[in-house]
DNA sequence: AGATTTATTTTGACTAATCAAAATAGACGC
DNA sequence: GCGTCTATTTTGATTAGTCAAAATAAATCT
């Protein structure tokens, strides 16, 4: 069985592709998963000799057919078990992350199947992740968001890409969750700043940054 | 925090302690933890310089207050999770011990409470097994069991005390399970043989090492 | 091109947990 | 009381994962 520290190097390698990018650099595999850049090489020339993925020296590594098997494995049961903690045990969406950091490598397969099947087979998490699906499909989805969208068109949140607590809890305190409804108002590159109008008729300012974690499609 | 390794040792000399013993020998704590003797010895004395137990050498290991506060949390945690898995998820109450195993060591005092929330306040599990309260009560009610109660008498099980998944699938496809009410219906010493009489007038027979697995209490 | 900066790798050391096998302390038998 | 047996402890190694700091390769700048 794969160890703690292995599967979350792997489910990091997976994350940290997700955004289209070929090869994982090292110095980002490091410092996602919070370790010095050294650690991450001698780990990842170990997880090479296991065949989980490839390390092309100073360029990254790529995981293999294997690798990505465990990771995704992994990464629906962080996903299942922060739906489940959301919606049946009423947890903030905000503390989900962290308890799911743990419980990922603690539940069973047999476990995972049940979880999925009590919540009813969902296709994403609270914070609007896709769930991978039992047979290891990840939805790859490209969304626009707050900063890149076209303004003054009715939107509808689909994702929160970002896992603080601090960062949740403002979001969710004012409706920025997915499903909620919006629009941008207004956007001022050189301040950096986008001004999103919601349904309730509420204003809001968010900077560039921020805007860029909140994923949207066009309403209807 | 406790390593999961130190949560194992500290819970096993709880356990291991229930039986009245008020010191736990090196040899049967080595062995409940699946380690060599030599193994147990060297963790024992990190233990025992962290304050979580007292070590007399030669003799045996005990619990401190602080070593009995968190194997009581790690004990609550295993049978509640037990019983989250049997009741809330329909898992076979065989499989149950091995994934709990695992899982109370995952889940955080929140996650903990909720849980107890969700199923009530259960003050056992589904072997039967008290769960020790929130505030660290842990109920010693000594039972009889079939090896040992007077015959011919109406009796309820009322606890389990074996976690092997073949001991509890053979229990429960004959109704031995906590609730089920019985009586002795005669008992062979010299054959080492016990006959009970269910309730629904079927009658088997068991071993004494079996019968002394199932604690029961008079019916009414 | 040559110098400088930055990312990555290497080296040496450390911690937690374990095992195998030798040493030892007590208990038990007589 | 002395030898034997058994439980426990000690000693020396091993594995997984980590950090600090030095070495090196590659990219970037002048
Ligand atoms: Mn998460
Ligand atoms: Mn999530
Ligand atoms: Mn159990
Ligand atoms: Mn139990």
């Amino acid at each position: 069985m794969a160890t703690i520290a292995v599967e979350n190097y792997l489910k990091h390698v997976l994350l940290l592709s997700e955004g289209g990018a070929d090869l994982v650099p090292m110095g980002a595999l490091a410092s996602a998963l919070a370790v010095v850049p050294g650690t991450a090489t001698t780990m990842v020339k170990a997880l090479a000799d296991e065949g989980l993925l490839e390390h092309l020296p100073r360029q990254g590594v790529r995981l293999t057919a294997e690798g990505r098997r465990v990771a995704l494995n992994v990464l629906r049961k962080h996903r299942l078990v922060e739906t489940f903690l959301v919606h049946v045990l009423k947890m903030d969406w905000s503390r989900v992350h962290e308890e799911a950091e743990q419980l990922e490598h603690a539940i069973s397969d047999e476990v995972l199947d049940r979880l999925d099947a009590l919540l009813g087979h969902p296709q994403s998490d609270p914070h609007g992740d896709p769930i991978p699906s039992a047979h290891g499909k990840l939805s790859s989805q490209v969304y626009a968001t707050l900063a890149t969208c076209v303004a003054d068109r009715p939107l509808r949140i689909v994702r929160v890409t970002e896992q603080s607590a601090e960062f949740l809890q403002f979001a969710e305190q004012n409706g920025l969750l997915p499903g909620a409804a919006l629009r941008v108002s207004d956007r001022n590159l050189p301040a950096g700043l986008v001004t999103v109008r919601r349904a309730t008729g509420r204003s809001l300012a968010l900077s560039l940054v921020a805007a860029g974690k909140i994923l949207v499609e066009p309403e209807r």
